[in-house]
DNA sequence: TCGTTTTAGTAAATCGTTTTAGTAGCATTT
DNA sequence: AAATGCTACTAAAACGATTTACTAAAACGA
């Protein structure tokens, strides 16, 4: 039974090769043949194997001719699943985030996947609506960088320095034990006992960790970290500028130190400048220790030595484990902890002490 | 006509209310309406003036209650719109990219659009590839930044400072001639006639009419530059060590110069490395001009004085441009080029010429 | 009382795919 | 000659919304 005609399309070359999208259907109509057999081949289906290949060949350059593309969003739709991944970061531009990105999408882009990203910019009502979102959009799985889990994470989840103990999420974090011995051990040979630290902002997920590591380092040497030496950064610009107003801050109290341990290469930065505003130089007078390595670090004046996190590896890590979740499906068990190793860089913003605090 | 029985579904009460994701099918079922009424009432269609508020409370409270969470992608596919963007750049992590996402985000997340994040590496192969990976998504547009345009712009697309003149693509770009102007000037009127440049990688779409518009200011006042003391990046690490490199070669010639003009602040700061090695100081015996005013341009050692880009704004104009763009219609004629003033930002990394150079 | 309008909805088509369950025709067995 | 198996396909039902084009009943007007 011949079928109905289709308002004489089919004889006409119709598509100019580099016209508008052409739909399956339209493709089909085109070939005489159905969309069924058109997807069977397009997606070399096992069932396709009894299609001749020269129907294939036939399908293929009609595809090629009319400039075929298919509708992700129909089949993701159909498939139910988008090849997509939702990732959550504080803020863009702090190059925290973005390297973690970078390695994320490193892995992302070779499986064909992609992904949106939002910022929460620490809010909490974005905390709790930006996954919704996210999900309302299919995404597959969720990346979530230095950021609280204020969702029921019902899909696939990864947090690159989560330290919370949510089911369903696994953890991506720096052997922040091992980091903090890397740092107080380096300042110590160097000869410093009176070490200040810059706390992390209250915000951030790695605060906590890193100033109990730091602390229990420090004990261990005989060296505990003095309360008056302990300055917490505030504000949440991504800029040195919080740095720099702690370290005013810790320096009009006129408590005496010979190093500090930064909690960031960033806030190193800020502090670098407040002591030097002192006439403090670094490292003669004072040591000053960064944590991240981030590109900034090694070109600073002076270079800054620092306790390198591998972020690139993290966003990769984070990649990779998420889509091993979603194709090996979670039977196994999901993985509630990886932990990837710190590494000293020693530049030039420490140095042996000279004389006693 | 009786509907076929649905497996006995309506009268349960089903879904635990932290439940999985229930459809408008199921919520009408649940209701013993139908999805048209259920989809007219929770999108507020002016049909829906008929409904009585007694019938859209139930819809709503079920709604609430049953946690129903509409399916993007099946929306999408229906209406023809997914609100995402693509957004297309060079590589993440060079604080410049993430920079103008941060702006492009800022406006995005206030009209409900998500976007869709690529790097395309310098590679050719990408750039093809990438939009048209994105277009199968069917994002709603483009936005690219720094990145030359290798497709058939059939969606609307917007091009941070992209210089090539497309038809369909609207350029959002810095008044070059004002900001050499500006460098220029500052330059010379701080006594400066030796002045070297440092210009850009040759994949950077600025890097051209950055370097014609620096030269022309500097014709202007009869101090054209000299060809000896222009050298050009290479290499596309987004890290300062391009700038350092193109010193230590610059040095190596011996030339004479008393300031730099360089590319961006990131080779800026690796060209201050590059010169303090050699014993010169900055500003002392040489003075150093950046350009972007990144994050780390103000709090490097010396802090950077720089030609501020407002990459920031450039990215939200850009968005704004976009979703203009796509909500009044291309009839009215698509703008071609969008300007944005630089700034002039002195710090303490340009001084007044002491001797000759 | 008849015709019209309003009210309160619904059935079915549609978006562009994938996938399940066939089927018609031919060749090969038994 | 009936049964079986292959070959080369296809019809139709998904996926989960939106939207067009209705309709039955009630209210209203003359």
């Amino acid at each position: 039974m011949p079928r109905k005609p289709r308002s004489s399309k089919s004889p006409m070359v119709s598509f100019s090769s580099k016209g508008e999208a052409v739909s399956l259907k339209q493709l089909a109509a085109h070939l005489n043949l159905s969309t069924t057999t058109l997807s069977l081949v397009l997606n070399d289906a096992p069932t396709a194997v009894s299609i001749p290949q020269e129907t294939k060949d036939r399908i293929f350059s009609a595809a090629r001719e009319l400039n075929y593309r298919p509708n992700y969003l129909a089949r993701s739709l159909r498939v139910q699943r988008t090849h997509t991944f939702g990732v959550i970061v504080p803020e863009l531009s702090d190059g925290y985030s973005s390297m973690v990105l970078n390695g994320v999408e490193a892995v992302l882009s070779t499986k064909g996947y992609f992904y949106l990203t939002a910022s929460h910019l620490h809010r909490e009502d974005l905390l709790v609506d930006l996954p919704r979102m996210l999900a309302e959009r299919q995404v597959d799985g969720f990346i979530a960088v230095d950021t609280p889990i204020r969702f029921e994470p019902n899909l696939p989840t990864v947090n690159v320095s989560g330290h919370e103990n949510v089911p369903g999420v696994t953890n991506v974090i720096l052997n922040h034990q091992h980091a903090a011995e890397l740092g107080i051990g380096h300042l110590y040979n160097l000869g410093h006992r009176n070490i200040a630290v810059i706390k992390g902002q209250e915000f951030s997920s790695d605060t906590g960790v890193r100033f109990d590591t730091i602390c229990a380092a420090a004990a261990k040497r005989q060296i505990p970290i003095d309360k008056r030496l302990t300055i917490q950064l505030s504000g949440d610009s991504p800029s040195p500028e919080v740095g720099y107003l702690a370290m005013k801050s810790l320096l009009a109290t006129g408590e005496k130190f010979t190093a500090v341990f930064a909690f960031n290469d960033i806030s190193a930065i800020g502090a670098i400048r407040a002591l030097e505003e002192m006439g403090l130089r670094v490292p003669a007078d004072v040591s000053v220790l960064g944590f991240d390595d981030i590109y900034a670090a090694a070109f600073h004046n002076p270079a800054l030595t620092t306790i390198r996190q591998p972020l690139f590896e993290m966003g990769s890590l984070a990649a990779r484990t998420l889509l091993e979740r979603l194709t090996e499906g979670e039977d196994a068990g999901i993985p509630e902890v990886l932990s990837v190793e710190p590494t000293l860089i020693v530049r030039n913003s420490t140095g042996r002490v000279t004389q006693a605090g």
